[in-house]
DNA sequence: TATGAATGAGTTTTCATTCAT
DNA sequence: CATGAATGAAAACTCATTCAT
């Protein structure tokens, strides 16, 4: 249900009411029954709808690629495509997304199986990086991972269509992640030596 | 009230209950009454602590620093004050962050101008970090701090102690971020050698 | 609804508890709120109905009078359908006429709008009747409708049916109230040939 | 405690919240437990003072007429003393006669008792006038009293002291009295056959 | 004598859910 | 398939009452 996602996505696990669900599904509550057996089957099915879809979406974009693709063109058109899906797309990614933690973990079996899935994907694109030595040495590529799939689903929260196309986002995303993964630049000498606080 | 923001930080706004943040100040929900007006003051005032505490401790470590820190440091040592912040210290900070996105307007007002605030200091370090030339032309700043702090916020739905000490996340954040905002060293010599908050 | 204007009839604005409603219903509270919002709106809607109906009830007796009826005879008639309408028929009226000094007010302007109609009514028929020469000049006939007003509605308070039977009440009400108002009937000659209601 | 007294008045039996009676006392409300075991016993009090006080004034009033005042008069006095006292003096008066019908029975027993010794006094006033030809005979003295109760008692509900002053209210209400009481004066051939609505 | 703090009982209200139609 | 009507469970909230101070 459409619907659910999009409440879902806007007013979390438990703010989801069946009476606004219906409502945007123009419908009256109960009729929901006719589909769904709960309201907890319904947020489970959307949960998991949000990050199957999104991998669904990633995985042919990614076999859609030229098979000379560089591993960080790799991970810049995940980025991309994750951006794009959460933003223009997609309430049920959002909504899955965003309510992770609120939900109860009976709820989220099959939503987490399938983020790990999704995970896995990224993890196989970094480390392919990594083994070309694409990505700085002084990342974990776990962090480095988390902290990139932070910065674009937080997008959701704050990113005004009425200030920045997808586009300059996705550009700028893209910019803000190859060079916090990649290495100085090719005929690289020394790099920074920063230190950072104890 | 601390419980509130426990479970604030917890359930969401929809499911913090009063019956849960009563049983975590070991007390009985009317026991609240006695103290706020409504479930709905008790939540504004924890989502408004939340941000202040935030922006009031950035704020001193700001201007703990050495008059002569280099902008980039000054936005690292920012990063590590907000990561610090949300994942050891506050219950409120996680509340006021995770929530922002499902509470209603009415209770946002004195929070969102805590935020407003909290971000104008973010973009004046990145502002002056700009000026210094220490910050990528192709990025757009706003955008940049943005996908900072997202990446920063996240950290607190993954990021399990077991796993990773903060101060791993921290060094590994401060790299990312300070990479994915510097030009390339190009003829580099030395950079700064930064220390960040304690 | 009925229940409602009965246990409001009894208990008093403050002392209507939904459940006891609902039970005069035969119904469980919620589902009270199937047909009202709250409350108050099912309070406000008793109150109103209560004058509402009298009025309409008053109305229609005045207009089925024969055209030659004289002022004070119709105002006779008014004080019967007064007194049966709030004795014998309606705890609607009972309930707004009790109550009318401890509602808010917020829930009383419906109620009020009502109220000064069904008060401008009697106004008429005073003033048709002290046009006539059949109200003494020492009354002033506002005071002297709240007077009548008055005595009619205590009787809510004080009548019990196994002393007196509706017909003695209004018999002796009628009496009461004719010569309270009338001149001294100085060189009389006849008056009205009546006959008290059945 | 005359609070009690005034929020009674105004708010009714269910109505009467012991926070609003300690605010107009301006006390917290514990500190009524000093003096009264219990909210029933604080409006029990306040309902027998009530009537009591009023009983007290009246019996006074009666005694200091001289011996020679004829039965009508005596009861127009008490009328002016009913009106009196609920009206200018007595929040007390205004409690016990518009909270009667509200209160639990268990509450009343003292109220009844000293509400009947109060209506004795009026019993006997009319007794003697009646036995002094001073009421019409197709008045049932009992429904009579409880007329001009009810008429002097509704006063509270309606009487605003910026339209007329207490004088001109008690001088109406005894031309009223007198009047509905009185048989046709002295020279009187027949009287009125009433006639009333069908 | 009085109050700040807290609580238990009870009330209004919300909401998922059921069920006859 | 869908809805109007209703309900049980649980939530927010109110308030008399207690108690240590």
């Amino acid at each position: 249900m459409d619907a659910t996602a999009h409440v879902l996505s806007t007013k979390g696990f438990a703010g989801t009411r069946l009476t606004d669900v219906a409502k945007h599904a123009e419908l009256q509550a109960p009729a929901i029954y006719y589909y769904f057996a709960s309201r907890e089957d319904l947020i489970e099915e959307a949960m998991f709808r949000g990050i199957n879809d999104l991998r669904d979406h990633l995985q042919r974009a990614l076999d859609a690629l030229p098979t000379d693709t560089t591993p960080m063109d790799r991970i810049l058109t995940a980025a991309e495509v994750h951006l794009r899906h959460g933003l223009d797309l997609s309430d049920y990614a959002r909504a899955s997304i965003r309510n992770s933690g609120q939900i109860p973990d009976r709820l989220r079996a099959r939503q987490k199986k399938e983020l790990t899935a999704y995970h896995r994907i990224w993890q196989r694109l970094i480390a392919a990086a990594a083994a070309d030595g694409q990505i700085r040495g002084d990342l974990d590529p776990k962090i480095a991972q988390s902290l990139i799939l932070g910065a674009l689903n937080w997008s959701a929260e704050w990113w005004d269509p009425r200030r920045n196309s997808v586009d300059t986002l996705v550009t700028n995303a893209q910019a803000f992640i190859r060079h916090s993964l990649a290495p100085a630049a090719k005929p690289a000498r020394r790099r920074a030596k920063g230190r950072a606080a104890g």
